[in-house]
RNA sequence: CGGGGCGUAGCGCAGCCUGGUAGCGCAUCUGCUUUGGGAGCAGAGGGGCGGGGGUUCGAAUCCCUCCGCCCCGACCA
């Protein structure tokens, strides 16, 4: 049995000064987590235990539909090399050298690891599909970690990885991870919602990201309230109103004006008396694109011109123009592609790669521009902008994308749905996606298929954060005086309080109901401590325990007292009813979050 | 990496500007009283002020430098 009075929990009345997220503050002062150093963390009795019921979890349901391997944490270089990704993951790999000065990294993902695998031992389509997973520590160099265990250098993954003879198969592979992702968010009781997301560094196609929404979150979702779409920032579309053009002037050709000291879309909408989303912006960008085989990276201007109230989305414009890496333009560089200064970048004379990060400049517009016509833009000239610009006409680009970020209000892309779409924070969970052939491929794994010809297998790659589930479940349960945790993945359901250690009877009955709980299957802390019942009270309120019964005055009329953290609600009960009472109680959360969502 | 802030006892902080050899609350230990929402009284222990260097008769306080941590931004499978 778990008595508190043995064990090491320590609980602090006030928060470190630098945890500013609910989750952070309250780990640390339920004694959950000691912090180490930035993002790193040790996890105590209290938190391991609930990380154990969240792996259980995971585990039961994974194995449901794969194989549980388990892949070390140092890996080699070679690996990376081939699937291109030891350039390709920057800063953010950690990286060391072993005694003989062969380079050795700390594994962030294990794409490249199952890869080799599957290369090695996979020879027939007979073999597929294969699904196989694993719970490990990773490692990432983040370049700022923060808010607690959501942000670390190193966390704990359960990741998977599907091999499949076709897309049909990967389609399948992928519905199997959603549907059992959703089972396992909803057994953690999580109110979660999955949404569309890019697939970022890790290439591929269809990819879907599942998300708690909280304002400690780093992620901004854009959902609508009638249909339903969801989807991540970096990949939500929108659907914008027509914009009014206006007149033509002149002779409709772009025509220089005077526009002194007007380096500010505000100011320029001021000046021409139009609205911003008639002002061509311009933002300057270096991208890094990964080199050729054996070749450093390099380093290509981009100009990305969109509507003057529209925002860049970085991802976006990454993927569109397939770098890796995105920088502003220092101002040395920006001399280097354009004749005017910032605040007067323009379109018009620029001369656009062909293709996307050649040794010219990269012009890359918004979809939201083509089409236009009669738009004002900066001159390449200081205190000059140039009015009459039709996109198409007067310029030309490398490509035309989607590069900006939608904003609340706008409505819903779904056809048909007039919904307007709302914003929020969230924090990402869990990700699936189908990564395509990007692995398979440069790593040579190959399978003969039922003609005997050699194919390469399709590969999906599915994620969730262990730790991000506990606080994300911390983040969607708390208040002044702690949190509160599903019974299942709790460090304990039940805390049996003996309000005065000192009275005998009060000490046997609840060691002899705490012996009862644990015998009917029950997590059971038994708070045995000599201490004021105060005291134990708002420990037990502190550290996420769901339920909580008081052994004091009453039961020497054979009454404790069930206290229900998560409404702060008590009932008395007959002791010998009170086991019941509380697997009932166990049961319908269980349910409860069964078909909640 | 850019901007800002902070490092003094386990936690939260004061002291630094105007140098004189470190203090408060909580926690801890002992004793007595108390015992249903972080008890009261009395007593005790614990740090030499992130590290190094310098200025000075004297440095937590001033200067230089390094390290660490937090926040905003950049970044983020």
């Amino acid at each position: 049995m778990h008595r508190w009075s043995k064990l090491f929990i320590p609980t602090l009345r006030e928060a470190p000064a630098d945890a500013e997220v609910a989750s952070h503050r309250f780990l640390v002062r339920s004694g959950y987590i000691r912090q180490l150093g930035a993002g790193i963390y040790n996890y105590l009795f209290l938190g391991q235990r609930s990380l154990n019921k969240i792996i259980g979890i995971v585990r039961e349901e994974m194995d449901q539909i794969a194989q549980e391997f388990y892949l070390p944490g140092i890996l080699p270089r070679e690996p990376w090399e081939q699937s291109g990704r030891w350039a390709g993951m920057g800063d953010n790999m950690f990286r060391l050298k072993d005694r003989k000065g062969a380079d050795l990294c700390l594994g962030m993902t294990h794409e490249e690891i199952m890869t080799t695998i599957a290369r090695n031992e996979l020879r027939s389509y007979k073999q597929l599909p294969q699904i196989w997973y694993q719970i490990q520590s990773k490692f990432r160099d983040e370049p700022r970690p923060k808010s607690g265990l959501l942000r670390v250098r190193q966390f704990t993954m359960k990741d998977s990885y599907s091999f499949d003879i076709d897309k049909a198969g990967l389609d399948k592979s992928f519905d199997l991870h959603d549907a059992v992702y959703r089972k396992i968010f909803t057994r953690c009781g999580l109110k979660f919602v999955a949404v569309e997301a890019d697939s970022g560094s890790m290439g591929g196609s269809q990819s879907q990201e599942f998300m708690v929404y909280t304002d400690a979150g780093e992620d901004l979702i854009a959902s609508c309230p009638v249909c339903g779409y969801a989807a991540n920032l970096e990949k939500a579309t929108s659907r914008l109103d027509p914009v009014v053009e206006m007149e033509t002037t002149g002779d409709g050709t772009p025509e220089l004006v005077s526009t002194p000291g007007c380096a500010a879309i505000s100011d320029v909408a001021e000046f021409f008396k139009i609205s911003p989303a008639s002002d061509i912006k311009c933002v300057a960008y270096m991208a890094r694109k990964v080199g050729a085989k054996g070749e450093p990276d390099t380093w290509h201007g981009v100009a990305a011109f969109l509507r003057g109230d529209h925002q860049v989305n970085e991802t976006k414009l990454l993927g569109a123009t397939k770098g890796v890496e995105l920088r502003t333009m220092q101002t040395d560089e920006l001399t280097q592609y354009f004749s005017g200064p910032a605040g007067f970048l323009g379109p018009v004379g620029l001369k656009p790669d062909a293709k996307p990060l050649e040794d010219g400049l990269t012009v890359v517009v918004d979809k939201s521009l083509e089409g236009r016509k009669n738009l004002v833009a900066g001159a390449n000239k200081l205190d000059y902008h140039l009015r009459n610009v039709v996109p198409g006409r007067d310029f030309s680009w490398t490509l035309a994308a989607d590069i900006r970020s939608v904003n609340e209000g706008e409505s819903c892309p779904v056809d048909g749905c007039a919904g307007k779409l709302v914003v929020g924070k969230a924090v990402e969970i869990g990700h699936i996606f189908k990564l395509g052939y990007k692995y398979s491929e440069s790593m040579g794994a190959k399978v003969l298929d039922p003609n005997g010809k050699e194919v390469t297998p399709i590969m999906g790659s599915y994620g969730i954060g262990i730790e991000r589930i506990l606080t994300a479940a911390i983040e969607q349960s708390n208040d002044k005086n702690g949190f509160w945790l599903p019974a299942s993945i709790a460090p304990f359901t039940v805390v049996v309080t003996v309000t005065n250690i000192g009275d005998a009877l009060l000490k046997e009955t609840g060691e002899a109901l705490a012996a009862e709980l644990e015998a009917a299957g029950l997590d059971v802390l038994l708070d045995d401590r000599d201490e004021r019942a105060g005291v134990k009270f708002k420990d037990a309120d502190l550290v996420g325990i769901p339920y909580r019964i008081n052994v004091g005055k009453k039961a020497a009329e054979g009454l404790v007292e069930l206290v229900t953290r998560a409404t702060a609600t008590s009932v008395d009960v007959k002791l010998n009813e009170a086991v019941a009472l509380v697997k009932e109680r166990v049961q319908e959360d269980a349910l409860l979050t069964a078909v909640g969502e």
